[in-house]
DNA sequence: TTTAAAATACCTGAAAAAAGGGATAAACGA
DNA sequence: TCGTTTATCCCTTTTTTCAGGTATTTTAAA
């Protein structure tokens, strides 16, 4: 019984390493690759995989999100996260939005194909360094409101209260206690601090 | 004439990837790869390449700093350097320390040949992308004496002026006569954005 | 309809940062 | 040795944030 899979990423270079790596085992098969979410969704209607390894950065869609979709639409197919670092953000993401596993892109070939064997048999792979990650957890996961949200971009712009209320059309003691109940949750002492924890906990992104 | 090429990576799979594209290619030769900056020193001892490609993130060194090696015990041996992202200050780093080009790794076959044969050519080869960011150039880039390093790191740590003072053993004028060198020189209005464009400048890292 | 969460808004006062200057001493490289 | 850079330190004032509360209205889901 052989196990086709399908290849998302935009690094040509690590889809043909993959293709390569794997194409003298007898127990899977390459049935195709896409450099982005759209190419990949129109492939599937003809290549049934029983694996996508779906890269988690792809230049028009994240990897969370595409994951969501196709599991949405093809529910049998498993999905394998990849990349190039093990942001416990991410990976707890990818796993939300229905993905079966989740391994390093400096994985060897034994791994790769531990990672869809073990999916196959309908169990979760998570590539030894992430689990250790995932494991050593802190604490619960940082929700802010939208509102929290856009008040946290603007004061890492570095407005001051005043121009941020100006620019949302609110009270300043409104800003403030937004940015009060910021310090809480992210659990800073300023906001210096609390534009660093922001990063860390990925509530704030650097492309901008 | 064949140009021989070695790989450095600890992504098995663009190791694999770059061989297997470039195996049927008459004019480049796969002479060997290492995982890391270590190996990749022993191995130059018998392999004897004309080019490197050279990933910038390595285990157990960075490639900025592997690369001034190489090119310091051979002279000859060109450095490409390969990456998934473009950040501007590791290109930069890159080409200072010998590079003479610099790809990501979604580069295709095509490009992989153009940047090795331009290299052997003599002349430095920039992927697209990275040359436009480059050419984008904004301002001189920031450079901090050790101790604002130091004050910033623990500015970014959430730690008061007499805080900082206390830890370091000086004055708190002096800690906020280094916060507003810093502000100047990062060009932030306030320490939540000095904070974040610290970040994006890479004069502060993730990984703490 | 009810409940809980989010949004909005406020007060006072203290702490901290920021602004806009000033200065001298020490360290480093030519 | 000399010149430049870095490090250290200061002053005063103003601005802004932070702490520790208070409250009502709106919104969304059960």
């Amino acid at each position: 019984m052989t196990t086709k899979f399908f290849i998302v990423d935009d690094h040509f270079m690590v889809v043909e390493g993959i293709r390569s790596l794997l194409q003298d085992e007898k127990s899977v098969q390459w049935v195709g690759s896409a450099r982005n979410a759209a190419f990949c969704m129109a492939e599937l209607l003809t290549r049934n995989p029983d694996i996508i390894l779906m890269d988690i950065n792809l230049p028009d869609k994240s990897g969370i999100e595409l994951c969501r979709e196709v599991k949405q639409k093809y529910p049998s197919v498993k999905v394998i996260g990849l990349s190039t670092f093990n942001q416990q953000s991410f990976v707890k993401k990818m796993l939300e939005s229905g993905a079966s596993g989740y391994i390093l892109k400096n994985a060897a070939k034994k791994e790769l194909l531990k990672a869809m064997d073990t999916v196959m048999r309908g169990q979760v792979y998570m590539n030894e360094e992430v689990s250790r990650l995932l494991r050593q957890s802190t604490g619960p996961e940082v929700v802010l409101t939208k509102r929290e949200k856009e008040i946290l971009s603007l004061i890492a712009e570095g407005l001051t209260n005043a121009e941020i209320a100006d620019r949302l059309y609110l009270g300043t003691t409104t800003v403030d206690t937004h940015r009060k109940h910021l310090l809480l949750k992210i659990g800073a002492r300023n906001s210096a601090e609390m534009v660093k924890k922001a990063f860390l906990k990925n509530l704030l992104q650097l492309d901008s």
